[in-house]
RNA sequence: GUGAGUAUAGCUCAGAGGUAGAGCACCAGGUUGUGGCCCUGGUGGUCGUGGGUUCAAGUCCCACUACUCACCCCA
């Protein structure tokens, strides 16, 4: 049997509606708030992303579906989205044409072993706002999240965080390398490692040696450039005003290198290890690292399949509204094309071609249809049908002509 | 990349060395043209794959593969 690659899903027609449903709520809001749709392609050339997300990340270094094409040049399955708005924003020279504002539903591919709430395939729904450098596009960018949350009557909590910009982070590394550095004993392996490659890491790291360690290191906070902090006290404040519940965390270190000042985790605590169901930040430098103008911007992601698992979801499994049986061959036509009929209506039909009544009515039921239009001799002779209502279980007769106007009645009720 | 757990019917699972099972689902009949509930019957399995031990392996041993969870890291 050929499966399916790991970490790849199929979304099966069982639940497809409630991947429907989020998707429709994220859209409407995202529109609300003036966020235009923005497609992107699958692939991009490999160094969009070791430009954007970073080189040294885990995401760059590790988790990429890179490989060379035909050509020879070298390709990566998009691993997130926002590089991919930038490049489009500065290849098309977007912003000059009034538009600043974008969303986009998308699946993103990371080369990672799967578990629960993590596939090698998984849909961000992500919004991009660029050009505009205030605490109150920040504040937006919260706005969305928890008004999608609110929609979706999710639980969750909010975790904020100022890791500083390009002037003023070099600065923090540097007291907190040298302080894990007098602590190092204490360390365990991996942030012993960390220490070199990645020392905001080991702010990170879950386990209680490291975290006793880490417990009393320099805050970020303290080391923040004037800029960045009151950027940041701004966010706090509209936050509050807003009534969002939330914590600063000054241990939050987002895996992307982009990220200045205000970054933000939603997280969850009923999804198993991997809780965040939404995050994001401010990222002003890297529209100009890209190449375009300097342009300040701010965004976020959320895993859809995190926020799937989230809510729960009556799933409407009627698909067919009414089904057409002849019973008898000289019926076989005229249901064949009365089918074609309802069809056009938009009544969602089936026709039943062989089997008996009794197994039409089995599938009827099994398809949780409304209707079952039941045609044979004495309907043919008398321009008529049996129209049975499955849920209520009476049957009349009815005018062919009247069909249509009956099923329809039946269907608004 | 590392660790642990799991693998038997479409699904959920029992079976601990001696003929492959249950519930649900599916199909048919009980009603010559009537669903759900009920009753009766039926279809369906190279027991993940390959090797080994044994008179005999779904069961014991080894390897592999897949899935799941966790680490790393992230949405």
């Amino acid at each position: 049997m050929i499966q399916s690659l790991p970490g790849f899903k199929d979304i099966l027609p069982a639940e497809i509606r409630k991947w429907q449903f989020v998707e429709n709520i994220c859209r409407d809001i995202f529109e609300s708030f003036g966020y235009q749709e923005i497609r992107f392609p699958v692939l991009e050339k490999a160094q969009l992303f070791s430009r954007s997300v970073g080189n040294d990340t885990d995401i760059v270094q590790k988790e990429m579906y890179t490989f060379k094409d035909k050509g020879d040049q070298s390709v990566t399955l998009r691993p997130e989205g926002t590089a991919c708005v930038v490049r489009a924003l500065i290849q098309h020279n977007l912003i000059y044409k009034g538009m600043h504002k974008f969303y986009y539903v998308a699946p993103m591919f990371r080369y990672e072993r799967p578990q629960r709430g993590r596939l090698r395939e998984f849909h961000h729904l992500g919004v991009e706002a660029f050009g505009d450098p205030s605490p109150y596009v920040d504040a937006e960018i919260m706005e969305i999240n928890m008004e999608i949350l609110k929609k979706l009557n999710v639980d969750v909590r909010v975790e904020i965080n100022n890791i500083g910009c390009k002037k003023c982070r070099p600065l923090y590394i540097k007291v907190l390398k040298e302080y894990l550095m007098e602590k190092k004993g204490l360390l365990c392996e991996d942030c012993q490692r960390r220490l070199n490659t990645n020392p905001l890491r080991v702010l990170d790291c879950k386990k209680e040696s490291c975290r006793k360690v880490t417990a009393s290191a320099p805050s970020i906070l303290d080391y923040v450039c004037n800029e960045c902090k009151n950027h940041f006290n701004e966010v706090q404040r509209l936050l509050t005003k807003m009534k969002v519940d939330f914590v600063v965390n000054d241990k939050i270190v987002r895996g992307l290198d982009y990220y200045t000042s205000f970054v933000f985790e939603i997280i969850s605590d009923r999804l198993g290890a991997q809780g965040t169901v939404s995050a994001g930040g401010r990222y002003n430098d890297l529209v100009e690292e890209l190449g375009g103008s300097p342009t300040p911007a701010c965004g976020f992601a959320a895993g859809e399949e995190r926020i799937i698992e989230l809510f729960d979801y009556k799933e409407d499994d009627r698909f067919v509204d009414a089904v057409v049986v002849p019973v008898g061959k000289d019926a076989m036509d005229f249901s064949f094309f009365l089918t074609e009929n309802l069809r056009k209506e938009y009544i969602r039909s089936e026709f039943i071609s062989s089997g008996s009544l009794k197994s039409a009515l089995r599938k009827a039921n099994r398809w949780k249809a409304k209707w079952v239009l039941i045609i044979g001799e004495d309907e043919m002779k008398e321009d008529m049908v049996s129209l049975r209502d499955l849920e209520r279980s009476v049957q009349k007769k009815v005018k062919v002509k009247d069909v249509i106007s009956v099923i329809r009645r039946g269907l608004d009720e």
